[in-house]
DNA sequence: ATGTGC
């Protein structure tokens, strides 16, 4: 018997322990996703959480065929971890958190020469989204400073270069329109139906696809260093991950294609397991294993549903309680359904995904960081 | 999720 390995149906498996909450609706969206043409195998993390259709926290390996709406509209999207040349015992949060009032207006002049070398450097040649190339988005988005704080695997935490004193940025963003166009132009043209693998549409999807992921990494690249630049710092980039995509991939000897929808890759070296804003994130050692399709959860995971959570909390908390946490840590969020959608009381614990993960011997705990200032928007009252 | 809907 697998640890935390829940056997739905024989296609279907869930990476959970009897005591992490699932809403049943997610596991029927599950179950429904398993029926499609050409689907093997179906995953889902422990994070899993109701999605448009289709849920979120999840990967689903096929044969044959190719599903865009499985991927979603945020193609690439992902998480981006830097360490900043800042050192933590030196911030002063009061001081630190208004250095980024233009952090979300497009990328100016002084970027121009920097964005072509790189768009050249990663074959994007797609230019109708130039405008948003640096910009966090809505949603579950956002920028957030970090501090190491508690180290469980000191060697694996110097082999990436880490050095708990500095100051460390995470970045989860994607493609923002350009993802957006893509999907929107596949639905239109083929409804919610597969692509047949190797032809030509899917083909040419797969090659825009690649694009977008490409352009999410180089957005949350110059996210990163627009930050960077704004707190007067350094940086260098440690890790980044996509959990919105698909890939080839050979399982039991036989090709296939693994669509992963907030299904952070675990094939692919280290990658964080980010928490809400009032929560830790796990930086983790994946350990590759077949029975979760190569993935693991890409964040917490969802408790409450968007649009149900200002009711549940407006009562309880006043919006100047949502600007700090428990951790000590600062919240920038000047969009009040952001602010109360992605409050900390609408995600499960991080602790508990993780543990899942790692009792199903999935990942090794390499630290925990704390959360120190987290972007959202300034919103309307910018400035 | 969305150079975001009425």
């Amino acid at each position: 018997m697998d640890t935390n390995v829940q056997t739905i149906t024989e296609q279907v498996s869930l990476i959970a322990s009897e005591q992490t909450w699932i809403e049943g609706a997610a596991i029927q969206q599950l179950k429904k996703t398993a029926e499609l043409d050409g689907m093997v195998r179906v995953a889902g993390m422990p994070d899993l959480h109701p999605g448009r259709g289709y849920p979120i926290g999840a990967a689903f390996y096929t044969r044959d065929k190719i599903y865009p709406a499985l991927v979603g509209n945020d193609i690439g999207c992902g998480m981006s971890l830097w360490q900043s040349s800042l050192k933590v015992s030196k911030i002063n949060l009061d001081k630190f958190a208004k250095k980024f009032a233009r952090v979300e207006a497009p990328l100016d002049d002084s970027w121009c020469e920097l964005v072509a070398e790189r768009k050249k450097e990663k074959n994007i040649t797609n230019h109708s989204f130039d405008l948003s190339l640096g910009t966090i988005g809505g949603g579950n988005h956002f920028t957030e400073f970090q501090a190491i704080d508690q180290v469980y695997d000191t060697d694996a935490l110097s082999a990436l270069g880490l050095d708990k004193k500095q100051l460390q940025l995470l970045v989860h963003s994607g493609s923002r329109g350009l993802g957006q166009s893509i999907l929107v132009e596949h639905i239109r043209q083929f409804n919610h139906t597969g692509l047949n693998a190797g032809s030509e549409n899917a083909q040419r999807y797969l090659q825009q696809h690649d694009e977008a992921v490409r352009w999410a990494e180089l957005n949350r690249e110059f996210i990163a260093r627009r930050f960077l630049e704004a707190g007067k710092a350094d940086g260098q980039m440690i890790l980044d991950i996509n959990h919105n995509l698909v890939t080839a991939k050979t399982l039991d000897n036989q090709n296939g294609y693994l669509h992963r929808k907030g299904a952070t890759p675990s094939d692919a070296g280290y990658v964080v397991i980010p928490g809400s804003r009032g929560d830790y994130t796990y930086l983790v050692r994946p350990l590759p294993s077949d029975k979760s399709l190569y993935s693991l959860a890409h964040g917490a995971g969802r408790k409450w549903r968007r649009g149900e959570c200002q009711g549940r909390l407006s009562h309880k908390y006043k919006k100047d309680d949502l600007y700090q946490t428990p951790l000590g840590s600062r919240v920038i969020c000047g969009n009040k359904e952001l602010l109360y959608d992605e409050a900390p009381q609408a995600y499960k614990k991080c602790q508990s995904v993780v543990s899942d993960m790692a009792d199903a011997g999935l990942v090794e705990v390499i630290a925990r960081l704390r959360p120190v200032l987290t972007f959202k928007t300034h919103g309307d009252c910018a400035g």
